[in-house]
DNA sequence: AATTACATACCAACCGGTCGGTATGTTTGG
DNA sequence: CCAAACATACCGACCGGTTGGTATGTAATT
């Protein structure tokens, strides 16, 4: 049966996505995760050491899935790398869609409840957090010196784009609703905008 | 002994502040609060009917003793509302101070692990938040209308403000560190500058 | 034949919550 | 003025269920 080959392992870290997005990762358990994915306890532990050892192949697992999911965006079109950015931004806000668990972060929710705990899982997180930021780098350093912006550095700059996307993760939470965490990247983009001195005039001010 | 009188409440909310800032709700049994907090478990559904209702009373116990702290706090002082905004913002560069766990956000750790399950202390949070963000409004409306800034709303841009600090302290989580959350600070002061056309040239750009 | 990929059965520790009880006020009726 | 009646604040043993994790067995793949 080489369909079951290898499958408990994805069907786990999937489960492990879907799950800790909805309940977190302290309140989900093993038998959840197994039960979700359609396996058993044995599969659990012959894929995964421990409960953390998941946690940090499931953050590996979400920065695989989502970096091809940004690779493959139709955001890296526009000529211009200042596009390019604002088109990413644009991008965020459309996946903004159906219930809150779907479009939230996964790293984002496991560092907050692991980062004091589970160093491991800590790290996993922030590199992955990390290494999408870097992705932003080279169009923002090439917008940067395109419109001569001084005063921060493009990494300084990319961090905080994924500081304001989980911050309106939280707010979306609290709210119940995807239209603050939308309401927060347009004030990112305005930033943006302002701060590359290409402000479109209608919807800045005056 | 009344030196004992009514004080096991309180100690219980202390300790979930502190408790549960480190480790998040879930992963904080009502056997650890009674620890840190020194009395028994028979204290604890004395005061809370539940660990929900805990939870639900220790996001008000937050949103009253930092709206003590920010009530009191100097950035009220300058004359023009705007500086009053900077000022706060500055300000909660300040309370930046110690480990991680000492100045993040309770009610952002709590309502990422339980906005799907536990709808009261999900509420309790967003007013929490919200009210804090509420705050803000008066000055940031005066600032608008003397700045002639258009194109948002005051209620938007105190409710970008929280998100910013909010994604400010899950970076800080990822990292480990401080650092990040002032630099995204910074960013969001910038952002503010720009847009009400008040920028400190020498730390914006050229 | 050996290794991989699971399934089943089980365990000790821990979980949130209950319950009977005690010590210390506070109110009230004579 | 005092004592019975009641309320509040707290104690800690205990309960059934769940937890992360293990030990052992078995079927499929190589």
């Amino acid at each position: 049966m080489a369909r079951r080959h290898i499958q408990a392992r994805e069907r786990l870290l999937e489960a492990a996505r879907d799950v800790v997005r909805a309940k977190g990762f302290s309140a989900t358990s093993i038998d959840d995760l197994c039960r979700s994915a359609g396996v058993t306890k044995g599969a659990f532990f012959h894929h995964f050491r421990s409960k953390e050892d998941l946690g940090v192949e499931a953050a590996r697992f979400w920065a695989e899935t989502t970096s091809e999911l940004f690779a493959n965006a139709p955001y890296h079109q526009p000529a211009d790398p200042f596009d390019r950015l604002i088109a990413y931004l644009e991008f965020r806000k459309l996946l903004l869609a159906g219930e809150v668990p779907e479009f939230t972060c996964l790293v984002g929710t496991m560092v907050q409840e692991t980062y004091d705990s589970a160093p491991a899982i800590r790290q996993a997180c922030d590199a992955t957090i990390t290494g999408h930021a870097m992705t932003l780098v080279p169009d923002i350093q090439a917008a940067m010196a395109a419109c001569g912006v001084t005063g921060t550095t493009a990494e300084s700059l990319a961090l905080h784009t994924q500081a304001v996307l989980q911050g309106a993760f939280i707010m979306a939470k609290a709210r119940g609703s995807a239209e603050i965490a939308a309401d927060t990247i347009d004030h990112l983009i305005r930033y943006i905008r302002l701060l590359f001195n290409t402000p479109t005039p209608e919807e800045i001010r005056q």
